[in-house]
DNA sequence: TTGAAAGCGCTAACAT
DNA sequence: ATGTTAGCGCTTTCAA
């Protein structure tokens, strides 16, 4: 076991108390205590017990992270970015990151609660914020720190970071027009998302904008795997009024899009225009490259990591709410041009 | 504030000894005692402070996962689907998941040195061994519970669980070599890692089996991106000597050789046969679809965390060392032939 | 059947 | 500059 902090003061012939103050370097030690002090723990190689200090501050330094999943083949290159950026900057704060998985309804909920009157956690993160989000109204009830990464409907009376997902659709929609797309096709996501909800508002008003109509008979919505991509656009596509262009809320969904129109011989970027929305890893590297609007979760994660952490510590935040402009990346399987590559 | 347990013992007038011992149902405590403490606890909401618990058991409840990553573009689908495995295990178990991630080395080791110490995790899962492994060495000295996924060279005094990666790539050899092919490329990963040896060995003694000899000039490595693989299939089929067919030894990079062969006008399946290995979810569903080889991660997340606890609690283990045997999966990208839908 | 007391390792208020 | 005392909330002897 580690030495704690009693095993150094009967070496030294001090009290506990002083050893703790000396190591915390308190200015009421004298320096050749400090000295002594530092010098006895190295050698006993004293690590704090974080339990200890946890019990006597009643807080967890840690902050918390549940994963709205469903199935086990969960795989989302979202999840892992995201992950990454949250759990690095934590840790650069001292930080602890507690991850979880529950599938979104009541479970969900209770793991909630639970780790809310534990406690386990100092704080939560939210991902993929829903139109009516139980667990942002739960926390906030119960006052309990978190940072949102996504909007709620009729409600922003709380901490977060939001993509402009309505802006960037629109982007996607000016890009699709000015290549003379007119009937466009859009594979939606889960009602329940506040972000499929933004895009879908920004498809709905970029066509508008661009005095196209929007055509609800070639709205189809999945559950953003690329499975769900595939069947959509199979669907789409094999329609006697085909689209000559699919919009996708999410680059996994386009991916599948993609497949599905090259099984049906079709060459994408020519034949059809594929558009996604995430810019994750693959859709740089995939075949023909995808043309996406790019958000920088890694950065994100640390973005909302840093809120959190201010706000657990009561310090002031700048800025309560933050929605970052994205931007497009116009690739091939869009344009059909072959673009260089974007870096090396 | 939660209520403790002296709010309770106030209420009914008895000790806290006596609330603690009731709660926890211990058979010294008069029935009548019991249903009145367990009465007013509903009452109050009480909920155990973990903290205090976890001081007083000198125990986390908590398991630890580091995970090795190098840039921050850090999306790789096998490390999100296994840490769900992971976690909702874990959380059947009652046990919490911290996750931290650490770019190789000393700084990694640094963290597991301090988290073993601190003491912040009651045990270590291990991603991703590599031939020397520091982690593991350094565990297994400190004598501290963890469960690693993979081997390691010269050392098997420690718990594992592992795929039978050389038997996972002779299958896709002999699948490769009865297609016809004899030239084949080799997409091959980072040295130290255990996974890419074991694979590696599969794919040159699998050649050998098949009377084959392997050519060296047709191996290539990478960093396991599809970035990485797109560069290196670019280069082996740019060559006037260039192979039939590439296997790589991971599924990512085979996406990127994929896009590779095709940005050269080549068919993936008939001019050139392409196979990965994992069977991640994007396997199935990009085009064509990928012959590749399955492990169940999420099973042995799940699997890797059971055994984890069970050591943890001084259980015993049927198996400490265990080796599964992967299964192929014949898709277009080797055959060029259609398979049909493999589930709904 | 119950309670008093000690202790997990640390920090903090107060006194000296 | 240092020590005494108390306390975080819980569990666990040991005694009654």
């Amino acid at each position: 076991m580690s030495a704690t902090l009693k095993d150094i003061a009967n070496r030294v012939g001090k009290s506990v108390t002083t050893v703790s103050r000396a190591l915390n370097d308190f200015d009421d030690v004298s320096p050749e205590t400090k000295a002594e002090v530092q010098r006895v723990a190295d050698e006993l190689g004293y690590i704090p017990n974080i339990l200890a200090q946890r019990l006597q501050k009643q807080s967890t330094d840690t902050i918390g992270i549940i994963l709205p999943t469903f199935g086990p083949r969960f795989s989302d290159p979202f999840f892992s970015e995201f992950l990454a950026g949250i759990g690095n900057q934590a840790a650069k704060l001292g930080y602890d990151l507690l991850v979880s998985t529950r599938p979104p309804g009541k479970i969900e909920l209770e793991a909630y609660q639970q780790q809310v009157r534990s406690p386990r956690v100092d704080g939560f993160i939210i991902v993929r914020t829903r139109l009516q989000d139980q667990r942002i109204t739960f926390l906030s009830r119960a006052d309990f720190p978190f940072v949102a990464f996504g909007r709620m409907l009729d409600d922003d009376r709380y901490i977060y970071v939001d993509e402009d997902g309505e802006y960037g659709m629109k982007l996607i929609t000016d890009h699709l027009a000015e290549l003379g797309h007119q009937r466009i096709g859009y594979l939606d996501g889960p009602a329940d998302l506040m972000f499929a909800y933004y895009r879908r508002e920004g498809f709905v008003n970029g066509l508008a904008e661009q005095g196209l109509s929007a055509d609800r008979t070639l709205f189809v919505s999945g559950d953003l795997t690329q499975k769900a991509g595939y069947k959509l656009a199979n669907e789409l596509l094999n329609r006697p009024d085909a689209p000559s262009a699919i919009a996708a809320c999410n680059d996994l969904m386009a991916l599948g899009a993609i497949s599905a129109a090259q099984d049906l011989g079709l060459e994408v970027g020519e034949d059809v225009a594929i558009t996604g929305f995430d810019n994750i890893p693959l859709a740089e590297h995939c075949h023909p490259p995808l043309t996406t609007v790019h958000q920088p979760i890694y950065q994100i994660g640390e973005m909302v990591c840093k809120m959190l952490i201010k706000q657990i510590r009561n310090e002031s935040l700048e800025q309560e709410q933050i929605i970052l402009r994205p931007s497009l990346m116009v690739r091939q399987s869009s344009t059909g041009k072959k673009v260089l590559s974007e870096n090396s």
